[in-house]
DNA sequence: CCGACATTGACACGCTCGTGTTAAGGTGCT
DNA sequence: AGCACCTTAACACGAGCGTGTCAATGTCGG
């Protein structure tokens, strides 16, 4: 077989195997199938898993944490619109920063 | 007074007063305050959270995709790691992923 | 100086998250 | 063929989130 079973793969990276699954359904890290439908944990994916634990333990960072920070790549219409809440966060004004996108559009 | 108090802003914004308070505690709209110890909303306190509100309807996000917006942008160490992890994860797995869960969708 | 509203702090409650466990069945090496 | 491991689905459960409410006290305008 090519990559690890999820019980192979839990052993190597400290997570137990209901975690791995977990994982998948969120979409973080989604292993390959085998015919027989068992989960195939290859290089990359083990990276994923060993990365993610490092970013939990060090930053604090809850799951849903990187499940939103996947989302703010897939969504272009999202990150557009969490920049435009913090645009009326900082000290620049809100109208100020749509103008500047506007020229922006304008500009490309 | 300059700015409006608690009550008067979460009738303007749809907001509870409680949840106002809490959003202070939390670091996203943080008003200022008189010298008695009133919050004081004034309009850039008030578009932020009628811009939080939009943001929670339209996209399903929690409060606490926010509060973790607002660290990717002040940390940027946080930010570089992040980034680390998404470099090991192409978007290809992505994609197998959703595809297999629009087939389970039609099989049911 | 009174009444309406503010302040903080605490208790409460339903919901979701992260995680384990168990059940009922399938895969695959030897 | 058998044994170890896999699959999905379900139930369980503590912890934390989002929110309301109540209590004790402080501020402010008329």
């Amino acid at each position: 077989m090519d990559g690890l079973k999820v019980g192979e793969a839990a052993e190597r990276t400290a997570w137990s195997p209901r975690m791995l699954r977990y994982l998948e359904r969120l979409g973080l890290v989604v292993p390959a199938r085998t015919a027989g439908g068992y989960r195939a944990y290859r290089l990359r994916e083990l990276n994923q898993l060993r990365t993610l634990a490092e970013l939990r333990r060090r930053f604090g960072l809850d799951i849903s944490d990187l499940v939103f920070a996947a989302r703010l790549r897939r969504e272009p219409e999202l990150r557009k619109a969490v920049d435009g809440w913090f645009a009326g966060a900082d000290d620049l004004a809100w109208v100020e920063w749509e103008q500047r996108k506007h020229e922006r559009l304008l500009a490309a």
